[in-house]
Order: C-alpha cells, then structure tokens, then sequence
DNA sequence: AATTAGCACTCAATGAATGCGAGTGCTAAC
DNA sequence: GTTAGCACTCGCATTCATTGAGTGCTAATT
C-alpha cells in the first residue's frame, strides 16, 4: 500500500483535476498546474507505473488518465483530508433547525434537502422504524359525537393522530381515564411492544371503555402497519442533471428512477452501519443499476435503531467534502435528538 | 371556424398520429391508417389549405406536416371528446383515497401522484390557503411540566399542533378553560379572523391563563405564516423523461428546474379559475419558460377558496385524456370533501 | 540510475462531401 | 374535383480526411 511521495502527489493532482472537469489528465497539465519540478515525461513514466499497479486507467492510448475506482479507493483510504462544512454552512443548517421544531420526519426532510444542497449530490436519509421509539402518553381528545381523536406521543415527540369512533354518550372523563389506563400500563415501552394482551386491567371492565381502547389499539396498528418500516427520504436527485457522465438520456433516465423509487435504496446499503462515514466507489456496489455510482454514508443514533444517511454522486465525487459534510451533519443531528429528549 | 368535414378529419388524423409518435405525419400515411376514400394527392392538397389557415405546419420542406399551436387550440375547441377515467383507473382512485383518512394535504399528494401516474404527465395540485377554513375548536393537552400541545381543529381536520411553553404548576382545569375560551369566541371564524383583539373576554382575566392564551394564539400565527399561503405539490416531474421532445439535456434541465420549484408553478396559472377545464397551448402560456409546454387545468371547489390542479405535458399532448381525467377526478375530490364534513 | 528532450504514433473529435429516402408541390390527364 | 406521375427538396446517416492532444519510446544528459 506504500506510493512514493511523488507518485502520491500525482495520484492527488489527477484526481483533483478529473473530479473538477470530468476529462481526463494529461502529463503536461498536471506539470503545470500543481507546480511540480519534473518534466512532463517524467510524469509520464509515473503515470505509466500507475496505471500498471491499477490506479489509473486510460479511456484510449491518446487521451490522458483517469483514476480507476482502485485509485479513488486508494485516495480515500490512505491520503483523503475530510473537508468539513464551513461557518457559514453550520449556520445555515442551525438555523434551518431551530427555526421551527416541528416532527422529526420534516427534521429529516430539512437536513436531507440541506446535505443535497451542500454536495450538490443527492441525498438520502433513512429514518428508523418508530417500533422501537418509546411510547410516552396517549391523549383521546373529544372532537364532536361519536368522535375522538387519539394523540400518541413518544419520546421523539407526536407521532400519530387520528380519528376514531367512540361509542355515543361516552363523556369526557371517560376518555380520560381510558386514557389514563394506557399511560399507566404502557409507559416506556416501546410501541411494537404494545399488545392487547397487556391490557389485563380490563378484563372486566365496562363495555363502552373496552370498545375505546380497542380503537385506540387499531389506531396503533394502523400507524405501525403504515410508517412502522423505516422511512427513507431523497432529496436533490436532479442534481445528477449536472454531471456531464449521465449527459447519455437513456442512463440518467435510469438512475433518476431508481433515486425516485426509495424503496431501491434500502437495498443498496448494507444491513450494518456504524458512526463511520463508508464509501462504495462504483463496482464496489452490490446493486446493479448503480454500479456507475458512488455512494457515502454513515449511520446516525437515535433514541431507537440507528439511522441511515449519505449521498449518492458519480464515481468522480468529491469524496473529501461529502464525508466532511456527514461528519459535521451526524454530530449535529445527533447532538439534537438527545437535547429533545 | 368551420372546416368541412374532410378537412377536420385530415387535421384529427394529423394530431392523433402526431401524438402519439412525435413525427411529422406524411399524406400517405393518412390515407393508409385512417382509411380516407381519396388519395394522397387529394390529401396534400387539403393539407397545404390547412396550413395556409394556420393549423398545420411544416418542420421542413421535405418532411410531413404537425399540427401548430393554432391547430390544436382548435381541435380542443371544437372536435375533441373528453376521455374519462376508465372503471378500472376509479377503482384505483377510489381505494387510494379510502385507504387512509389522513390530512387533506396528504390526500392531494395522492390526488397528485395518481394524476401523474394515470396521464403519464407531470401534475400539480393547488392546495388553497388554510386561511379561509372555519376554526372549529382548540385542545390544549399537557405534555410535560411547563409543556403542552396545541391542537387547532378546522372544518378540513386537523391542521396544527405545536408545543408550547406554559407557566409551571398550571392545571389541567386551567388548560380546559383556556381552550374553552378559544372555542367559544372563535368557533366558526376563519383562522384568519383569529386576533388577539377579540378576546376581550380576558380582559382582567387571571395573568397565568392570558399568558398560555398568547402563546396559542402565537402558535396559531406561526401556523399562518407557515402555512397561510396556498401550497403546491407536484407529482410526476419525471414523466417528461419520456417525451422525446425533451432529449436535448439543456431544455431539460431547464424544465425539470422548473418543475421541482414549486413557486414558479404559482405564477403560470391564471388568478381566477372555473371548475371547468382550461387549456394553455404552447406559447399561449404567459411564462418564457414553458412556452414549449401545454397545461391543463381546472378549479375544485373545497369549504374554503377554489383549489387548482392540473397536468403538465408537451404541446403534443394527450388533451382529451387529459381534460376527461381532471374531470372525473375533480368530482371525485369535492364529493370526498364534502362527506368530510 | 534517474531525468529529460525529441519525435513518431494513436485515436477521438470535427467537419466537409456524398448518397438515400420520405415527402412534397406541381402539372396534366381523368 | 380528383388523381397519377414526376421532379425537387432537405434532413439524416455514412464516409473520409484532417486536426490536435497526449502518449510511449529512444537516445542524450545530468
């Protein structure tokens, strides 16, 4: 894994010019632009070593080179600086979230349209599943005859509303103290642990309370049935317009599906994931269809399992600043959702 | 703006071959597909007085002709047939909407994503400002010590909750009271109308309960500047990957910009609108930017202002499904805000 | 032994020249 | 009024030569 000095200088220049300009490198422009004290021709029997050991690759014998994925990999193990946001770019991302405090979802909606916005690359962030969220209190609020809404909280704030039918003549103290009865029995679980079967309370209570509860308890499902898998949020996929690599209609057709359909992208992460930021450098990609992609990404902690973010770019990314950019944006968030606690 | 009969089937011919393969359509080929009695020549004669008229025109001396803008414009004025939603396409709509009883801002993205998927065009829906809806009552629910939630209830649904600071050791009862000041003095009113200024009921009213009232009546302010203004969700931006007239990169991007900004959308529709459905051809549209697009749209009447939606497509568009479409779904929707009432 | 100048060579990209064919417009006959 | 026939037009695809950036190799230099 040892390069010397020079050829890791070369190795660098190259992969700076080609991720600015999308074309490959010629010997005389990295001799001119990064100031090296050799001749061009010397560049060139370094280039020529490198491209023998794998890190650069050659479109045809007379254009210049380009880093193979082995050298991008090469360059993120071994010599990348992360480069993290700047002043001006916290702010932004400050502001942005303590302007309104609202769900976590819309949170998570902000900080993907943020990262989309700061990489111009496409972003993606998976929420966790609300399963394992702790359930605070229930509140059944009277909304007219024969109404009431059911209000769960957990300990990531509002999670669920809606409506259900209550039997007619139930009062308000009712509803209260069938409130009362979940709080007292499900207090800090957690929602997927929320069974009826717990409810032994109520063995032989009043039909008309029994009848709420079960309700209540279908309300619950429902939410767990509908937000109860992780949800994955995606931002900026027309970004991807701006990169001269998918100027081929039929390819950025392709990708732009996959990026609109988010269920692909639980797949092409893998299952484990920890605080480290993570590369997949095109063929690195199980997934077929993004094999001409890269991807960053690192895993966010929450209060429940541990969530998913990163950004998807062409192999020709800037590595440095995306993994820079999740660095700062974990911390952040992660710093946010213990505050809310 | 009469044509004779030969003349109007000749131009129908033109525009359905038109749309459907985006190439100019040849005397010939008329003949053949739509079993016309009289020969080419006959045809090319026809068509050369229809593009003295101004419904047709040519790309190239050697190539068929299209129809103009002028043509459609009078295809969809006097010949076209509205094509409604087929059986199977109402099924569809109706199990999505009956699915979930959520948000009526979560309904219209399903309106909107439907819309897209059925006409295979970009569609947008213009949700009216909450402004106007009928405040019906307010809950205000303890969360935690100094903590409680506000929830706002319109004719619509639920529309607002927040967290809110409250004084320590306030009680439930309090809170109680305070909502049901809220609900005598507003109940029916517009948000909009909901000002400090009425609630001279407070006037000496004890200092605990005035404060908790400010911080409501704060949070239903933020809720309008957030939320006051009409909002635009649009389904489908991606559909216009298909249109073939799209293939330059530039005009794309310049379009799918567009599309994602859903401010601009605001602005190419007409201020006042009907429940019928209205059409923008080309360069009848008042922005540069789609003048190389065509809109369909119509109003659908909800408790507060007149909503938009529409479909966004190529000028080579399939007007009829697309007006037959909004239609159906148009009814549809008011039946379904109706019953919610 | 490492570096460099010099030069022949390669190959994509560009643009001019050419042929093809779909489709028209016109004329003369029906 | 309709139609057959035919010359004409023009976009499109293909071919071919030209250009130029960049390489690889060799021989000279340090």
């Amino acid at each position: 894994m040892n390069l010397d000095e020079r050829k890791k200088l070369i190795l660098e220049s190259i992969i700076k010019d080609y991720v600015e300009t999308a074309e490959p490198v010629g010997s005389r422009a990295i001799v001119r632009k990064h100031g090296l004290n050799v001749s061009a021709a010397t560049v060139r029997n370094e280039m020529a070593d490198l491209e023998e050991m794998g890190y650069l690759e050659q479109p045809h014998t007379s254009a210049g080179r380009i880093p193979s994925e082995k050298g991008f990999r090469y360059y993120v193990d071994w010599m990348m600086e992360k480069e993290s946001l700047s002043d001006e770019e916290m702010e932004v991302l400050d502001k942005l979230l303590h302007e309104n405090l609202r769900d976590w979802s819309d949170i998570a909606q902000g900080v993907g349209n943020f990262l989309a916005q700061v990489s111009n690359y496409t972003s993606f962030i998976i929420v966790p599943s609300i399963k394992f969220t702790q359930f605070q209190y229930l509140h059944l609020v009277p909304v007219q005859e024969g109404q009431a809404l059911v209000l769960v909280v957990t300990d990531i704030g509002l999670l669920l509303h809606r409506k259900i039918d209550v039997p007619k003549g139930i009062t308000v103290s009712d509803l209260q103290s069938v409130a009362d009865v979940f709080n007292q029995v499900f207090r800090g679980k957690r929602l997927s642990e929320m069974k009826r079967s717990h409810l032994q309370i109520l063995r032989d209570d009043l039909k008309n309370r029994r009848r709420v509860i079960d309700k209540a308890l279908d309300a619950i499902d429902s939410l767990l049935e509908n937000s109860g898998e992780e949800k994955v949020l995606i931002s900026g996929a027309l970004n991807i317009l701006n990169e001269p690599e998918f100027k081929d209609l039929y390819k950025l057709k392709r990708i732009l599906t996959i990026l609109e359909e988010d269920e692909l992208l639980r797949d092409i992460l893998p299952e484990s994931i920890t605080q480290n930021v993570d590369y997949r450098i095109g063929k690195e990609n199980q997934s077929e269809d993004i094999r001409e992609m890269s991807l960053v990404f690192t895993g966010y902690q929450t209060s429940g399992d541990m969530g998913k973010m990163g950004l998807i770019g062409p192999i020709r990314m800037e590595y440095w600043k995306a993994a820079g950019t999740l660095d700062s944006v974990r911390t952040f968030i992660e710093d946010l959702l213990k505050k809310r606690n």
